[in-house]
DNA sequence: AATGAATGAGATTTCATTCAT
DNA sequence: AATGAATGAAATCTCATTCAT
């Protein structure tokens, strides 16, 4: 996994990430991250032997640092409180959906390396969404959920909805709130009100 | 090999849809379209003089689809149940997610056609958007939508349900009927219930 | 050789001119020539079944006519007097100096038919040079040129001077003149005036 | 095969002079190129990245050595002996002229670095052609060239002159001074001699 | 550790040319 | 005669990757 070089691997993977959002996967090369980063391209070979192994690694330290967050908010709140925790944490590394988008391409990848650390993080994902289903479980005791909704379902619904994005990206905290508030509450008006 | 066969375009965007879905953007290539297609690669050539015309004429029919599908639905419903039909085509077509995912990607293509064809597109989707949050206010005016919830809000929300997808696909109808009730309803229980 | 056809083949080997004045031998297309004439690229081949075919029997008839009117202005003047009005009408003609320089990439055509062509115009250039070189020689014998000099050298400069083009192209006539004046009396004050 | 020896630029110049000479700009081509050099394609393009490029660069360099020993000659000498000194110079680099022919079809290149260079080589031949009518100029008030003949069009005849080849090349300052004594007196047999 | 140099494989694209109608 | 359709060959170019220093 190469890590701890001296060259400072951290900046190596945040501008990954940079050019990975700007250009996609497509645009992405070792000659554009050699060029923003100002080393020889073929440096990037002492820490990566393949541009898919960068990549992964890339992806797989994102995703492992979304599941320590969700881990630390799990342990200090719980039932529903707990989701819209996690909502506001998604928000925060939006990225990730574009990751995901983009794993499919990797999948045929020649690099033996990558294609493991693929499986390693869909392994981390499935791990996700069981969190995500399970704490949907735990409301439901709590009465915060319908019971007669998928945990699945609801789980998914969390993990999605902030790609609704509002036209003005101005206040984050109000945009999670009314998000969550759709979600906990619906669309339709309530019938007491 | 069929020589003076005059090629199927409907099967050249068939199989480019194909392709753009199984290996995205960076995967598709002309050889492989051709491979599939059985014929020269020089020969698609013959129909999109560049690779993102191609592309770019694909999705625009696609999106030009869907929304000529949501004329006609708007047309026969009223409402929120306009909106749950819309939640169902949205289904039928999710390519759609997909492709706006690459839209990115074709930005700055070479091709002057392709960079048009990008602006009638996003036109369109624009348009389409218009649509999804008039009928939320209509929806509104009919006192079936919250008044405090910003249109383009809950428009939104409808049009990335579906990537909320149940684990096993079996039944459409349900699925669909699932996420209507969600963005309806809400994950909470009712109050009265 | 293909001529007499219904379609205009004159108003072919214009466009053929036109085009490759504009653009070249490498530049000239029997795609763009088929665009410029509004005929299908293949119809082409009924009157030329291969490019190169084309380009040198449009050569081969510049030649040929250049050759004609020499002929003619022959038959009409004498000594110097012709030559100067061969330099009138090299530049009438001067697209023949730019073929010439083009000449030189259709030596490795592969089509015979052109390459027979070419031998053709290799002896009109020849005995049009041989035409000029007799013509100082009797020019010579006229007392109206230097014996010291090679006739070869005083044919080419008269057929090459032209392409000393005063800034302003105004008058044809007049640059002739000049050109002439030069060739005849040398650029130095004449001793006795 | 030599990987790690440094790529000889001026080798590659040469090579590509002598490709250029040898089948113009349409016969010329990276893989005619590397072949000769006996380098990988690709290898070419670690230095030039387009074709264009390299040939703009090669006709630069070219200009520039012509104008640089045109500066020295004319710090050397006066009059028509600069004149004539520049004519043998202009002898020994008699490719310029098949490069100014082939200068048209680089008008439209893509690359702009190659744009660029032509809008240098086009000052320089600016600068050329200024420092030959001004030497007219010099030798018309040394009363060296007849007053009644634009500067310009003198100077052309010098830099045009040299097209004219005796058959056999022998002996190039013999044809020198034929070629200046044409230009300075005329091809008709002075009057008091 | 880092890098300069070179390369091979492949992608996009253009055209001359063929052939059936 | 004329054309629509298809094709093969080649050219330009881009990169991931290797290797010697």
């Amino acid at each position: 996994m190469a890590r701890q070089k001296k060259m400072d691997e951290a900046e190596m993977l945040k501008e990954t990430e940079k050019l990975l959002l700007e250009r996609g996967y497509e645009g992405f090369s070792f000659k554009a991250l050699s060029a923003n980063l100002d080393i020889a391209r073929s440096t990037i070979y002492e820490y990566y032997s393949h541009k898919d192994d960068l990549i992964t690694d890339y992806m797989f330290i994102l995703v492992k640092k979304v599941m320590d967050e969700m881990e630390k908010i799990k342990s200090e709140t719980t039932g529903l409180d707990t989701m819209k925790e996690w909502l506001k944490l998604f928000m925060r590394y939006d990225q990730v959906h574009y990751m995901i988008s983009m794993r499919s391409q990797l999948d045929q990848s020649e690099s033996e390396i990558a294609r493991n650390r693929l499986k390693q993080m869909d392994g981390l994902h499935g791990k996700m969404f069981f969190m995500l289903s399970n704490q949907v479980k735990k409301a439901k005791e709590l009465g915060e959920v319908r019971d007669d909704l998928p945990n699945e379902l609801v789980a998914s619904f969390f993990f999605h909805s902030i790609l609704s994005r509002p036209a003005n990206d101005e206040n984050i905290e109000g945009w999670a709130n009314k998000l969550n508030d759709i979600i906990e509450n619906g669309v339709r008006p309530h019938k007491e009100s």
